[in-house]
DNA sequence: AATCATTCCAACCGCGCGATT
DNA sequence: TAATCGCGCGGTTGGAATGAT
């Protein structure tokens, strides 16, 4: 892949502080498509490694550090390009709540896909529908809504994507996006889902998701407590008494409903053909 | 058409950890 | 054992692209 020239145009040259111990002067900034070809070439030929003298050998003024993100996040050939996938969102969704902003090795588990990508898909679509919302991305009233409407919804893509294919086996559709998982009616306590229930290694075509097992057939969809249903987040600070109030009104996916802020969310959530898109919040009474 | 605001993402930075000397 | 080095991680930033007014 190559960069975007209109990244090139705004290329500049560092200071006088970023330079070799020789006083050559390192670059910083937008790669150039000569800077990526040095590299390519030099780690096709001596492979990975040793970022900071593969900098200098290959005759490139930039630091090691540089060169190592420039090659995992942009040239290595097995680089995935395009929006996530449904299938690849809901990993995302599921892996966080279980290791928190633990980018990297959430990344393991969606190859192709890189941790700044998947952070950076976090906090833009994420976050802002956090945002949107005006609560914490980390709050407990937003976990329980990705549990609970985005989880849902996305399995719902799924399964849609499924139909397609097999309506369309010509469809470009990767089977791996749709093959391991069953996605439930948009009733959620109907959800039935694969197992095993463990994300287990980086191959995609063995990928199956941890859905919560608020999710699963039998849980009647009633959220008790976070250690109750097993809904692990790593990081998230302990919640203030306001915050646990919520757990009063989470309710089933039909009476859950009923609640004004999880009404409003879910209606706002899955009106729109983007999955990603709630509307404004005072548009939808929030 | 111009200006301003927002979104998105490539790239940088600082820090911590493990390996090496 | 301490010092140094190299690497990888998570957080943050800069600016092009896009959308809204």
């Amino acid at each position: 892949m190559i960069m975007n020239s209109s990244k090139v145009r705004n290329f500049k040259s560092v200071g006088s502080n970023n330079s070799y111990e020789n006083g050559t002067e390192l670059r910083r900034g937008p790669w150039t498509l000569e800077e990526d070809n040095l590299l390519i070439q030099y780690i096709s030929c001596h492979g990975e490694g040793r970022w900071n003298s593969l900098a200098k050998c290959a005759g490139l003024k930039r630091t090691g550090k540089s060169c190592r993100l420039r090659w995992l996040n942009y040239l290595k050939p097995d680089i995935k390009r395009g929006n996530l996938t449904p299938h690849e969102q809901l990993l995302i969704l599921e892996l966080h709540s279980k290791w928190g902003n633990r980018w990297s090795k959430i990344a393991q588990h969606l190859p192709g896909r890189t941790d700044n990508e998947i952070k950076n898909y976090w906090r833009t679509r994420v976050q802002k529908q956090a945002r949107q919302l005006k609560v914490d991305s980390n709050s407990k009233k937003f976990l329980e809504a990705i549990r609970t409407h985005w989880m849902p919804r996305l399995l719902e893509k799924m399964e849609q994507n499924n139909s397609s294919l097999n309506s369309s086996p010509s469809s470009s559709i990767s089977t791996l996006e749709t093959q391991n998982f069953t996605a439930p009616s948009p009733v959620f306590n109907q959800a039935h889902l694969p197992s095993p229930n463990v994300v287990n290694n980086s191959d995609m075509s063995n990928l199956t998701v941890k859905i919560p097992e608020i999710l699963t057939p039998g849980k009647n969809f009633h959220a008790k407590s976070l250690e109750d249903d097993c809904y692990h987040v790593d990081n998230i600070p302990s919640y203030d008494m306001q915050e646990l109030e919520y757990q009063d009104i989470l309710l089933s996916g039909r009476q859950v409903a009923e609640n004004d802020w999880f009404e409003d969310l879910g209606s706002a959530f899955w009106n729109t053909d983007e999955l990603w898109q709630f509307r404004k919040p005072e548009e939808v009474g929030v």
